[in-house]
RNA sequence: GUGGGCGUAGCGUAGCGGUUAACGCGCCAGGUUGUGGCCCUGGAGAUCACGGGUUCAAAUCCCGUCGUCCACCCCA
């Protein structure tokens, strides 16, 4: 019997045994959001193609080869989601979101689709967590959306990470520093990898974060951006590095830190476990004053974050963090004879409505098979009903764990089970 | 998108040119009279990823496709 079906490529189902941990990840995220003041907002899986293109970036990887596009029967053009900040942004400006006090603090968790190459760590649908502070430009917001992400990490238990962190500048610095980029540069393009070579005219700032083994000299000799800062940028970095001290965050200056996403200003930052492994970013984000605008609305800035629930999961299986273990029913009730099958599934039913998992038997299988098959999905007691039983309205109540068995009352079994409350 | 490794029952593996493809785990059943976990016995389950080629003969060799893993690219 072969499966005539699999998962499309770079798709994956998360079983039952899976869950504990996105189960763990997801309470987490949840419980730090809400400690924050961040409310959950859920956006469409798909939107139009459009609000990508514009505002992610033309150039950027995201929307020249890893976007799922498709035309809808109406012909319209839409894409899945890629990336999180886009739609909470669109969101933002669809609900009117500036009437609301700012900042205004969201947080999503979310599939997110791209047509990569699959590797561990890295599919073409996967989950992101992410929380946006839409409305104010202070480095206090920034600041605040670092630290919950951190505070993530430590709450889930993941040890040994990085928090990268650097300032792009913005409109007003950045042309500039790209300009004083390309002249360092200019002369050096011949003992540049090929990818570089384009990246000087489509996108200077990628030169510092190309990994070519030959192009590392010229990187570490480059101009750091930071030395090129205007004064608004430079203090608000200044600002945020103090404040980070603050919250006694850890954080490395990474001058050469890039992001591969068009609408980044100002602070960027990325977090990476201690793994080799390529695709070991587990988190990032930074800050989008031009976002808002370049989607239509007025100038506002936003600042956020989004972090992979695989790879954090990947993180926790490999550092051997303990999750809670999965639910396992609490009764099977099992039947000795074909008579008691009705009473059977009358007593689990009567348990599920006081509140106690239960599974009754079901088919021809022997008590001794009923048993087996009880300890097999881990259940906690098994509840038999047999000819005694039955005659004296009774059920044997029997404890997996120690074996101890004792006949009690039908009208027992709840309190039995659950002493109090 | 580029380069490389791998692809045998649900899972983990053995077999690497020659009769009905093996083992462990798991699943189902039995080991008499109402009871699990250990043990014993039996059973179900594999077009050996798919397609083509070489050969008297292919899971075993060759090519292609798909998938997966690793690296690049990019990112979460």
């Amino acid at each position: 019997m072969t499966a005539q079906h699999k998962a499309p490529r770079g798709t994956r189902d998360t079983l039952p045994e899976d869950q504990p941990y996105w189960e763990f990840v997801r309470e987490a995220a949840s419980r730090t959001s809400t400690a924050f003041g961040y409310e959950s907002i859920e956006t469409p899986v798909f939107e139009e193609a459009s609000l990508f293109t514009r505002g992610v970036g033309e150039v950027t990887d995201i929307v020249q080869k890893e976007m799922y596009i498709f035309k809808d029967r109406g012909g319209l053009d839409l894409a899945l989601r890629p990336e999180g900040t886009a739609p909470v942004c669109r969101a933002y400006l669809e609900h009117g979101m500036h009437n609301l006090p700012q900042p205004v603090r969201l947080w999503y968790w979310t599939p997110i689709f791209r047509y990569d190459r699959p590797q561990a760590g890295r599919y073409r649908q996967h989950h992101q967590f992410g929380a946006e502070a839409i409305g104010e430009a202070a480095s206090a917001v920034d600041a605040e959306v670092i630290e919950l992400l951190w505070r993530l990490y430590e709450e889930l238990g993941l040890t040994n990470l990085t928090l990268q962190l650097n300032s792009i500048g913005d409109s007003k610095c950045r042309p500039k520093y790209l300009e004083i980029l390309r002249d360092y540069y200019r002369d050096k393009l011949d003992n540049v990898c090929l990818d570089c070579r384009a990246r000087f005219d489509r996108n200077p700032l990628r030169l510092l974060d190309c990994k070519q083994e030959r192009c590392q000299p010229i990187i570490a000799g480059a101009p750091p951006i930071t030395d090129y800062l205007c004064e608004d940028c430079a203090a608000h970095f200044s600002e945020l590095k103090a404040l980070l001290e603050t919250a006694r965050i850890p954080f490395t200056l990474s001058p050469r830190l890039v992001r591969g996403l068009d609408y980044y200003a100002r602070t960027v930052f990325e977090v990476t476990p201690p793994d080799e492994g390529a695709q070991s970013t587990i988190g990032g984000g930074g800050r989008y004053d031009g976002l808002i605008e370049l989607l239509g609305g007025r100038p506002t800035p936003g600042v956020g974050f989004a972090t992979g629930i695989e790879r954090i999961i990947l993180k926790l299986q490999r550092q051997g963090v303990a999750v809670p273990q999965r639910e396992r029913p609490q009764v099977y009730v099992a039947v000795q004879t074909p008579a008691a099958r009705v009473p059977a599934f009358r007593l689990a039913s009567e348990l599920r409505r006081a509140g106690i998992s239960a599974i009754s038997a079901a088919g021809e299988r022997s008590l001794k098979a009923q048993m087996g098959h009880a300890d097999a999905i881990g259940a906690t007691y098994v509840a038999i009903l047999g000819e005694r039983e039955l005659a004296e309205k009774t059920v044997t109540l029997r404890q997996l764990a120690g074996g101890a068995q004792e006949t009690v009352p039908l009208t027992d079994v709840v309190s039995r089970i659950r002493p109090s409350r």
